[in-house]
DNA sequence: CGAAACCGTCAAGTCGACTTGAGATTCTAG
DNA sequence: CTAGAATCTCAAGTCGACTTGACGGTTTCG
């Protein structure tokens, strides 16, 4: 228990995700883990920064083939380094800025369509197919719409 | 063709929907449509408004239990009017402030850490899961989070 | 009238992200 | 040392939102 290294359970404690997604996250390779002489998992502490990592990404709608990509360039046994977590960050800004336009172009169209009264949903931005900005497509699959390809 | 009713096919094209989801969305009964002697389904022209709401609620994050739920109070066979589209706007409207502020705070937050270099995400509010603001929860299942019980 | 284009109903499949269950093994506190 | 809590593996199930496929009927245009 003083032991650095954290059973899955503790690891399910800390993080606030299920063992089985625990599992889950290792078996797609977002983490790894040794393992004990019996054969139980036992995590290093810095998996907790990247549980916290994948589930931030998550929030922000990124699927996990999208946070395994961009995890591949970190140093597998370590949370983030300062470089590369800035250049995380910057990577991903431009995208969290471009959902925060499009919520809040929803909201604004929202108030107008109830300020005027026309009613012409379908008339309105929010449905224009040809504009990337607004024209996200399919739902929820992919949450609010397309990540970039990057 | 100059008929007030719209085959499926024209329905698909003119809302961008595919066929399969409109008749999808006719057996959740988010829609309604007639049908012609031969068995075949006419729509109103409504139905382009209502699936045009379908689709900017699902970009907000809503499933379709929510969206059916939201126009359940509406009229079956016409799209929201003046004050009922009032209505579920306003009902809307903080969801979307939420959603928009969550973004915000994750991208700001981003910021900072990349600021100070802290890399302390486990700690940072962003994983609060006690803050029902930022602990969002499970994932992508419900898009960007639990939708209020509403 | 007849071919091409469109539409119908199922049933089953897909995709992402997990969860659930069964049955066996390992750890740890008393 | 032992009871019982934690873990293990692996297969299968779930949920939302559709899509695909098989097979057959309907509309429309020339």
């Amino acid at each position: 228990m003083l032991d650095t290294e954290l059973a899955i359970g503790e690891v399910s404690e800390r993080s606030g995700l299920a063992v089985s997604a625990i599992r889950f996250y290792e078996d797609r390779g977002l983490i790894t883990s040794d393992r004990t002489a019996g054969g139980q998992r036992r995590f290093r502490r810095d998996v907790l920064r990247r549980l916290a990592f994948i589930q931030a990404a998550q929030r922000v709608g990124l699927t996990l083939d999208d946070i395994g990509a961009a995890m591949a360039g970190l140093p597998a046994d370590s949370g983030p380094t300062g470089p590369q977590w800035k250049e995380l960050s910057a990577a991903w800004r431009p995208m969290l800025d471009e959902r925060i336009a499009l919520l809040e172009a929803l909201r604004d169209q929202l108030d107008h369509c109830i300020g005027c009264g026309c009613l012409s949903l379908e008339r309105c931005r929010l449905n224009n197919p040809g504009d990337r900005a607004a024209g996200l497509g399919a739902g929820p699959r992919y949450l609010l719409g397309d990540h970039p390809p990057a």
